[in-house]
DNA sequence: AAAAACAATTTAAACATTTGTTTAAATTAA
DNA sequence: TTAATTTAAACAAATGTTTAAATTGTTTTT
């Protein structure tokens, strides 16, 4: 019980934070949309930037786990490798634009600089672990030569930039304002496939 | 004198804005930055959200009068097109990290409803565009097929990526903490030739 | 099983700061 | 003298946080 109301207002707090951003949210507006009394954020996370830190905390390792288990599968060739990690990557940003648009925020405005550094690490350690596989490749002669950070840099800003706005994201699709693009699997797949494209047509002979 | 002073109040708002975000700046920091009156603020802006107006105004048509310009060159073949417009994104970006980074904020949190549509329409301005380079040149069998509008937001992306945190940038390259990768003149030529060699491995025959 | 005691949770009110903005007087420029 | 600019002080509203009492839940005692 005690749990199930943290999650909630856990919750709650990504839709809000993600909206508003951390400091254009205010506790009691999120007592309002979550439906407690306002000394409740307080007596369950201590402040309100501890609990943005739970909120951060919450799905932090989510793609770690992924990203191992491709890296232990060694039958795989390396293309294959880099196919997997892209769709495990569209798949699990869409499926939680909510937090990821958090965690972007907190990359773009440097006001909590532990939090700053704990997510660089781990997008580093995902980072590094891309373009190990690309240089591989590169020194094996079965890839082309090419820059494997700004590989890296160019399959997540992908995702991020059409994640950046539902309505900019809409707007270049030819979809209506009010349709949800990270939904549907259609765009999904389209996202998936198109920077296997073009990491394809980078690296493959 | 006049126009002197705004100009200054913009200039130090754009930094703080850039570092803080809007709603977590706060005019007395503005003021104290700027070396000016808490009170100059309002005297020449009017208000808080009318001197970001002013700061997101001053440079919202930089990019435009330069797609004109090349799209106007008709002796330019497609590719060549492309390819000044992508070295025209890289340098104008890089050139002022501090507004692109104010742009990012805007569009990632939704506050605002009238200025992130009227940031949203010039970007999709720019990628129609782009977009349009790419069918043309698909439809004339001079490209190979591809997904025109993900092929902007790649271009976009890596760029935006790269310029998301200056530190995770820092760490991806191997620079030290304190360098500036954005006026490194290196780093822009490299990000060039990266995302000019991935739009042509995708497009060209 | 009922009562009492205790701890955990919830509440409304109050707290001290900080916020953007205004005011009215003082200063400078025209 | 008039207008434009600058200043310090004050304003009301909003902020995160705390408090102390009330309520609920759990455990212990009878």
């Amino acid at each position: 019980m005690h749990q199930d109301k943290r999650e909630h207002i856990i919750t709650k707090a990504i839709e809000l934070f993600a909206e508003k951003g951390f400091e254009g949210s205010s506790i009691r507006d999120l007592a309002s949309i979550a439906d407690v009394n306002i000394a409740m954020v307080n007596y369950y996370f201590g402040s309100k930037e501890k609990l943005y830190e739970a909120v951060i905390e919450k799905r932090v390792l989510y793609m770690r786990d992924f990203i191992d288990n491709v890296l232990s599968n060694t039958s795989l060739s390396l293309i294959d490798q880099l196919d997997l990690i892209i769709d495990g990557f569209v798949n699990r940003f869409l499926s939680d634009p909510l937090y990821h648009r958090v965690l972007q925020q907190e990359l773009l405005v440097s006001k909590r600089a532990q939090m700053h550094q704990r997510i660089i690490e781990l997008i580093i350690k995902n980072a590094k672990d891309v373009i190990n596989i690309i240089e591989k490749g590169i020194r094996n002669k079965e890839f082309k030569k090419a820059d494997p950070e700004l590989i890296f840099a160019s399959i997540l800003g992908t995702i991020s930039q059409v994640m950046l706005s539902k309505t900019l994201c809409n707007c270049l699709m030819e979809k209506p304002i009010e349709f949800n693009p990270y939904a549907d699997k259609k765009i999904q797949q389209r996202l998936s496939a198109h920077i296997k494209q073009f990491v394809h047509a980078l690296l493959t002979k």
